[in-house]
DNA sequence: CTGTTAGCGCATTCAT
DNA sequence: ATGAATGCGCTAACAG
């Protein structure tokens, strides 16, 4: 009984008219006589008709959907940005088409380039440098990309990662702490800005740094290199971790371990996860207003997309988020 | 000097052969004269064509591309079926259209009737009831609910929540709780068979149950109704939320009231969201399998669309996940 | 206001 | 093994 849906066809037969007729009244391009859109009107619910999305797309060029490429959806910093972003999208009557790379950057670029056919835009957080990234320039479609590009003539949405490290670094320095360290992962891009602006602070006080290195930004590697951190060698009084993740599975090891937080050494994270304020104690963190980003990418991209002239870059401040309990003062 | 890219009808041109010869070529369908192979290679690469998939849709019918709607994609519980779903799509070669209706089941019918028409299949969480849900039996594409069905003649995957909340009771039970409650949430299609589980296991030892009401299963929900919980009348010595964000908000406003975890109060979850282990004290739960219950979605959604017959019902087992550090024994 | 015409880029008969 | 012809469902000029 089930005939293939009707067609736009279909309903211009029913209701005595030209395919254009009902195009353009579908598409709202157009008034005609009240006559002719009741005709259509009742045809089209007499056939339930829906027009055709992938027909339409394929002359228009649009698809009214957006690509999202983020490095792991189950990083509560990725699902906000892509809450933040599907938010904007949704309401603008587009739909987002999401990739996991789940940090696998191999495949990334033939992801991207066959993405590129099926939408009509990109967002992309991505751990490549600007030297690989080339080839997104030439992609035949608005992008719009998460972090700070010298060159690449690409908008970019950033989060002032400097800043904020900063910011947690003199907030450490003023409750005395003395021996800081940086638990990072310099497989990321941001590691070096949030690098450079906890040295610009230290250095201006003639402060040591001791670095240590994750293989991966993850609650798991918090724990693993705990042990490291906290007994080996002159334990630091103070460990900045790359994000909250890391700095959650630290915190944990390091009660394992016998380790008091923050009496033994303070803590603090970036990202403001919302389970940093559930830990004991709860967790200072730098909030890089995750879900503002993606809805701010999401604007951006589709103001692109609409033909608008946008910024190059738009740097989001940070904010610090004190939760003085993970932070002791030192005397 | 961008002309529009570069059709079929380029290439076919290019290596002197029929469009019908280049689309079947590109497609696998069949093998030509080594001859017209490497004409029809060379031409490709020269103009660096690529199918467009569109177009290809159109004919096909097929988009390589499977809807999935879920609730809440902050929501870790989410967030990882998200990724089971996501991992085994890609490799099967789909991408993954999201939809979050955030809780609003509003609007969720005519979204999820516009996405069907741009999808192969859909996999749908929600919290509609089932003699709400008829018109997705029509809609006509494959669909995989989560959920159980009485009726509906829709494949679901479902955990068992009865049986993982049976488990919590009885082990509550077992280490001496006598006056146990439930923070639920009764939007949900899962709030009555867990509490059918807690019951099944009090009714037995002429237990009571008292029950509370959240209105969102959050975070902000567990900390806004602790207080009624363990300040209201006679104090349970136990608390089973609806899920692992609920119980870690109330063991933050618990901490903050006085009361401790688990010498005042014993507290449990569902869910297993990797946040409950970094809790202080880490948190009982019930792992509901959230990543491979999305794995299990998609695999069977794929499974119909290629045509293969699949069960009504997959049931995931669910595990007790026991950190015994959120439940006291009672004497 | 409404209709006619002409494809979009591709897969698919059905020829040869 | 290869190609000519046809049309998927729709929109975009252009006519009238």
């Amino acid at each position: 009984m089930k005939k293939s849906a009707p067609t736009i066809r279909d309903v211009a037969a029913a209701a005595q008219v030209s395919t254009a007729t009902v195009s353009k009244f579908i598409n709202g391009a157009q008034r005609f006589s009240p006559k002719v859109e009741a005709a259509i009107e009742s045809a089209i619910a007499g056939l339930g008709y829906k027009s055709n999305p992938l027909a339409k797309s394929m002359i228009t060029g649009r698809t009214n959907t957006i690509g999202l490429s983020v490095l792991d959806i189950t990083n509560p910093h990725f699902s906000s940005i892509l809450k933040g972003a599907n938010r904007v999208a949704h309401d603008q009557g587009f739909s987002v088409l999401l990739v996991d790379t789940e940090e696998t950057p191999s495949r990334e670029r033939r992801t991207l380039e066959e993405l590129s056919r099926r939408v009509d835009g990109m967002i992309v957080f991505s751990r490549m440098r600007e030297h690989e990234m080339a080839w997104m320039a030439d992609i035949d479609k608005p992008l719009v990309f998460f972090g700070t590009l010298a060159k690449l003539p690409l908008p970019t949405v950033a989060s002032d990662d400097h800043a904020g490290a900063y910011m947690l670094a003199q907030h450490l320095r003023m409750l005395g702490h003395r021996r800081i360290a940086y638990l990072g992962f310099s497989k990321s891009r941001r590691d070096e800005e949030r690098l450079g602006g906890i040295r610009e602070s230290l250095n201006a006080a003639g402060l040591e740094l001791a670095i240590f290195d994750a293989e991966a930004p993850s609650l798991a590697e918090g724990e693993r290199l705990c042990s490291a951190i906290v007994l080996g060698g002159q334990r630091p009084d103070a460990l900045i971790c790359y994000n909250d993740l890391m700095a959650l599975g630290f915190m944990k090891e390091a009660s394992n371990l016998g380790i008091s937080i923050p009496q033994d050494i303070s803590v603090v994270g970036f990202d403001n996860i919302p389970y940093g304020k559930y830990t004991t104690p709860a967790l200072t963190t730098v909030d890089l207003q995750s879900e503002r980003m993606g809805a701010t990418a999401m604007e951006k991209l589709l103001a692109v997309i609409r033909g608008e002239h946008v910024e190059k870059l738009t740097k989001v401040a940070p904010q610090l988020i004190l939760r003085a309990s993970t932070i002791a003062r030192r005397p």
